[in-house]
DNA sequence: AACGATTACGCAAGCGATTGCATAATAATT
DNA sequence: AATTATTATGCAATCGCTTGCGTAATCGTT
């Protein structure tokens, strides 16, 4: 039903062979022929069975796309933030353009621990890989880079390997961040992190004492097992109960700030008059807050221009010495740090 | 290099075809031999290569999703909401139990209007689609659908031709939250509906003109361009001074709702005290907003298992009688309609 | 023990491309 | 004009799997 190579070859009286060389531009076709078998292709709405020559090239021109899936069952606090899309508009936005298409799938909490090749992979459904977030154990990322696959990383990286990835500067973000809480003013800052081993809550947690230790203060930080809204609450009063002298925060995320924002005024707190709050993302949801979240923008699609396209080049210039991109982020000064309100005191 | 159909035919000392007949569960296999295939397979860690069953079977077991980009460079506002990755989650959570995989790329305006064909359909790549949102034309759709892919629409509908899809309760949300707004004595209700073409802002108005109708109150809409904050703000602005005696307003979005909101403090008047607001979508941000939006929650993710569904069961049952389906949602009462304080003043 | 039914399996022909090698056509060289 | 170099094209094998058809093996019957 579908026409193939055959049927231009025919109707334009050549070879299928001499079809394939036009399509992909191989070398040695009079001008002629060249110029009879695109308008034949064209004539006939031809395209080419991505299944045949598949298998003919062991090239899929598909890349795969695993994402992260915190719960399955979605209460309000669970739900994806709208950052993901736009890292998956920037891939798609690259591929598109590349000619490669997109194969996504969700891995959660269970495939990432046991050491199940998705099957995806296992099936060369794809001819390279992006893994985004943080939530990837090396030894599945391992196991992936061990079927010979060219992966980039997103917001994630490894120690054990060198590989290539793409990442925001968070510890510029956490630095510039509270750099400006210091500015302000406030000397007992705390860090709300995420889970030790998650790349970006320890990079963001490096910056946060860097520019700690530059002003000479003491770092402060509270552990969380995730980084939903409800226990960036819980964190909250925690911190406030350890660190009663505190006067700002800085959340390792949006979520979690604005958890520690409703922990504030569950304790009787004023944000950001009384103690200051600022996240790291900048989510949709964070401008819309009250206050509205001082935070650190990350351009996410542009992370996924980049991851795009060094898969793509690494699958077709080969593989190359690894490369760690790490794009800037900025500073957004809304209201959550208070920094109007001094600066009207002043 | 990987190993093939042969390597496991030959370990176990049988044809390829038989082999190929326990894999794919055909009759008239022995008990032994199927057994001692599956441990030859499992022991090689056989997977069958796609490219080349799907050269011979002519399936694919991809199934297409095709999303909207509202804007390819973002400011804030044109971010893409949370919203689409649960529907994706929803989507992948199916497919991967039906074990079909999910090829992604999003249409802008452009591609859109032109009758272009995307490639992924064209190379045969999917065995079956997913369009997600309005912005679809009837042409592109239909246009789609005489490839003879099995299409589902989420979020869509066609009344040119019957095809299937999976939509919310548009019509009973917006009914709910209107007659929530009577019962609390709002009598001049304006909706702010997005383009008039869009599907859920077609049925959502409608349910605004039922309940209205029901009470015996008259309709007042104003049209958006489209539904991003900023329109919302400015369509309130007009809808403010068109009619002065307004004193709720439904929003066909949250995004929308937030503008509203905006434009009403612009204005001077406090919401909900003076003006009550409900948007629809219960996004992320609906929550965490001052006042916390009453909205509409529309359970995403159940609609992408659905819509999943549906298209696997149109490729393997072939095609049957066209279904829309219409999963119901929930008025979620928070701040921003004031209901709490009517009732206080009872 | 012989014969027809069943059952279990192998053969070989596709599926629709790509590609190394051979060859026909053309151009260049003497 | 004959010979060689060059260019343009075709042949046929191949990629890894599926499947209709044919046959050998097994079973049940009388």
């Amino acid at each position: 039903m579908p026409t193939t190579i055959k049927d231009v070859a025919a109707k334009v009286g050549v070879s299928p062979s001499t079809v394939s060389r036009v399509l992909n531009d191989r070398p040695g076709i009079s001008p002629r022929t060249r110029e009879r078998v695109l308008q034949a292709a064209q004539k006939l709405n031809y395209s080419p069975s991505i299944a045949a020559r598949s298998l003919a090239t062991a090239r899929t021109y598909n890349i795969g796309y695993i994402g992260y899936k915190y719960n399955s069952s979605s209460p309000a606090d669970f739900r994806p933030s709208d950052v993901t899309t736009s890292t998956l508009e920037g891939i798609d936005e690259e591929l598109t353009r590349r000619s490669y298409y997109m194969l996504i799938t969700y891995a959660d909490k269970n495939m990432v621990r046991t050491l199940d090749v998705p099957h995806m992979v296992r099936q060369n459904r794809v001819d390279g890989l992006i893994l985004n977030g943080p939530a990837f154990s090396p030894r599945y990322i391992i196991q992936l880079q061990n079927t010979g696959l060219p992966i980039v990383l997103v917001d994630n990286r490894l120690n054990e390997t060198v590989i290539d990835c793409v990442l925001c500067d968070n510890e510029n973000g956490a630095y510039q961040a509270i750099k400006h809480l210091i500015e302000h003013g406030h000397e007992c800052i705390v860090f709300l992190s995420g889970p030790a081993d998650w790349l970006s809550s320890h990079e963001r947690a490096t910056g946060y004492r860097q520019a700690l230790h530059e002003a000479g203060l003491e770092p402060h930080v509270v552990f969380m097992p995730n980084t939903i809204v409800d226990t960036g609450r819980e964190a909250m009063l925690t911190a406030l109960e350890e660190y009663p002298d505190l006067t700002a925060v800085m959340a390792v995320n949006d979520a979690t700030a604005v958890g520690a924002i409703r922990a504030c005024q569950q304790a009787g707190h004023v944000v950001p008059d009384e103690i200051a709050v600022v996240g790291f993302d900048d989510e949709l949801r964070a401008q819309v807050h009250t206050p509205p979240l001082t935070t650190v923008r990350i351009c996410w699609h542009e992370i996924g221009i980049q991851a795009a396209r060094r898969v793509v080049d690494l699958i077709e210039r080969g593989s190359q010495i690894p490369i760690r991109m790490r794009l800037a982020v900025e500073l957004i000064i809304r209201q959550s740090c208070g920094c109007h309100i001094t600066s009207e005191a002043l």
